[in-house]
DNA sequence: TTGACATGAGAATGGTCGTTCTCCTATAGT
DNA sequence: ACTATAGGAGAACGACCATTCTCATGTCAA
């Protein structure tokens, strides 16, 4: 009953949003095409098109996707350093440092992807400001169980620092940033003890 | 002697230059095309091309010319707001904030450049990695002449929260995130005592 | 087998843009 | 006034890219 196909359609919306991932992140929206997008997953145009039927369309599915992802990575991230006795929030800094070590770091994706102005739209725009609402939370949420005075104050005074350690790091090729970052926010968890 | 012309190259490549200034800025450099510098600035695609031989070279004279005006307006708004009384690290966070506030405010320039991989090349990242080298030598400096203890280490924090405030700002469309990155300048001022 | 249809490969279309070229005007030096 | 030349307006060229279309292939249901 279902149509003849070497893939169906979830394994090829899966392989797209692999290859999206991958090259979005590391060439930039505008600086990659469809048929870059194709040569890389496989998925012919004219399928590509039916389970995605505009670029637009392709780049809300993987930043939507990427949410989902980058924050699963993040959260495990910091949660695996926690079990072995780090200070949560300290943690995050420790996650992000060893992302910004490893090859091929270019920087938030969000962040990247909302300075991009020919192929981004308010739907996307929509989607990058929820997922740092989204991050805020999580590390207010760190800091609420942490038990330190004025969470949300916390938390919102560690997303900065993550943020610039970030993008810094990607500007000035270094990680540096991100350990002035993490330098940074001890003081303010200690002063928020 | 000189060739007749209605103005001449200087006030050409400084109207060409303003003109880069405003659209690159506001639009990003991929989101411009040289027809539009021409129309924005009044000169012609000829006189465009023989004053800056590729828009490769027109977008790094942009660069270079930004990164000093920038700084001119930063540090002489800093200076204004310390001769008001007002600590200077954290004047900083006060000039970014008036200028996070006014209208067509989209984050730091050289942050959004080096986020386009299609129009940016090495040449660019360069003078986009030596600008915020030289506002963190800014900020250091600042640390110095405050007498704090370790003011590089200030320096360093302080500049991580500067672009994590210009980032965030951008991305949430509020200037919150820098509200939030000078209250947490404070804590650190006041830990470098 | 046969017909209906989904699919892939890749050509075609339409638009954008960096860069160059053509044609024409106006000026400066003679 | 005359000519060489700089400059402007805008067409032309070539490349790239999102999107659609054509044609050929293969599969499923009867």
């Amino acid at each position: 009953m279902s149509p003849a196909a070497t893939i169906d359609n979830d394994e090829a919306r899966a392989a797209v949003l692999q290859s999206a991932n991958a090259v979005f992140y590391a060439r930039g929206i505008a600086g990659v095409g469809m048929a870059d997008i194709r040569d890389d997953s496989g998925v012919s145009l004219r399928r590509l098109y039916s389970l995605y039927p505009s670029k637009r369309e392709l780049v809300a599915a993987w930043l939507t996707d990427r949410h989902t992802t980058w924050m699963e990575w993040f959260t495990s991230s910091v949660d695996r350093r926690s079990m072995a006795g780090e200070e949560p929030l300290l943690a995050a800094f420790d996650a992000i440092a060893e992302w910004a070590e490893s090859p091929g770091y270019r920087g938030c994706a969000f962040v990247n992807s909302a300075a991009e102005t020919v192929e981004i739209d308010d739907t996307h725009r929509r989607i990058i400001a929820a997922h740092k609402e989204s991050l805020l939370a999580y590390l207010i949420s760190l800091a609420r169980d942490g038990g330190y005075a004025e969470p949300e104050r916390l938390g919102r005074m560690i997303g900065v620092l993550l943020d610039g350690g970030m993008v810094e790091a990607a500007v000035l090729r270094s990680c540096e940033p991100i350990v002035a970052a993490r330098d940074a926010a001890a003081v303010l968890i200690e002063a928020s003890q």
